[in-house]
DNA sequence: TCACTTGTCTAGCGGTGCTAGGATCGGGTC
DNA sequence: GACCCGATCCTAGCACCGCTAGACAAGTGA
């Protein structure tokens, strides 16, 4: 069934395309600019075959979160591995996480602020959620404090992590003084 | 000239019912229900009266955000004047916060989600906003610790609670421990 | 070569935010 | 009290949205 195996390489390869595509157009006119008829005309199919392969406009955007996440995942790996020390692991993830959402607005949108249709904390949650958490887990855990549930204390940093994220994005903190709240943010919260 | 203040006294009316319409329908079905048209139906009036008061839509989510600011200062200075001691009073501030995101998801929303064209950390921001952010200074300054710039610190803590309120309402952290993260936050951030 | 399945497109539905232009109503003047 | 005129409001419509039914063409296996 070689012929079947190519059109089934292909329709991946298309759906690769308008996740990919619906990234870029959102990282460049925001996710308003988004529609479907847009879409459909800069991968070159017409409007029916998006949803083809999405049931609709907000599964292709939980699609686009579902990438973000796996891809945050990896940077902050990379980031921590790279760090010697508790402090220096913590400090790296802090600062590649906001590195993060500053760098990918649309991306980071879709994964926290848009609706994708995406279930988190509960039993049907997608695995590179999952796996996006305990990357956050791996480093913050250790420095949680005696006694302290280190799941907890990751929920805690990484809600201060987004509040900031998403304050500076939306205008409401100055961005001058970013790296002073991650200092402040890390010395006070980890238990080093 | 009676007639005309009668005039500007029912035209402001009008623009109370239209934002107080808006929020009520928004908390009642979210703010994708909340069109000009139905807005309109349920204020017994055509459509373009609302643009008779507002740019547009968005005009309309920044006069609900500006009144949710002005109502959560309140909320938040009544609880803290109640508290006795910094630490009670942060903590009081904290739960106060996190309360009111939680009882008015849709004004909440208004005010830090959506776009209501609002400027913040700027000069031309609207007064209500800037007393929001004071309101949140009173109580917070205090507990800054030596050497570090109360604002800053406020941004911070602030910035905590708004990820906490979001990632919680939006099905990303299980509600069942929310009073937890919020003893460890009040425990570590604040210098007590 | 032909029938058929599979895939794609055209066209259209009901909805959106917003606006132009005509009708109507009420206040000020004679 | 009648009339004029300006403010006020509504009807109708624009371009766009997400989404889908049904016609059509292209590629497949017999």
């Amino acid at each position: 069934m070689s012929v079947q195996e190519r059109k089934e390489r292909e329709r991946a390869a298309r759906e690769r395309l308008i996740v990919a595509t619906a990234r870029e157009l959102a990282e460049q006119q925001g996710w308003d600019a988004v529609t479907t008829r847009r879409l459909a005309e800069r991968i070159e199919y017409s409007q029916p075959v998006l949803y083809s392969h999405f049931r609709g406009k907000r599964e292709i955007i939980g699609a686009v979160a579902l990438e973000g996440v796996a891809e945050m995942a990896v940077a902050l790996r990379t980031a921590t591995s790279a760090a010697d020390g508790a402090r220096a692991r913590v400090t790296a993830l802090a600062r590649t996480y906001l590195e993060f959402a500053e760098r990918n607005p649309a991306v980071y949108d879709a994964m926290f602020q848009l609706d994708g249709g995406l279930a988190f904390a509960a039993e049907d949650t997608p695995e590179p959620l999952k796996d996006g958490f305990a990357a956050l887990l791996e480093s913050l855990g250790e420095v949680a404090g005696d006694g302290v549930n280190p799941g907890l204390f990751t929920e805690v940093f990484w809600a201060a992590l987004h509040g900031l994220a998403t304050l500076t994005r939306a205008g409401r903190l100055p961005p001058a003084e970013a790296e002073r709240r991650v200092e402040l943010l890390v010395d006070r919260l980890a238990m080093i």
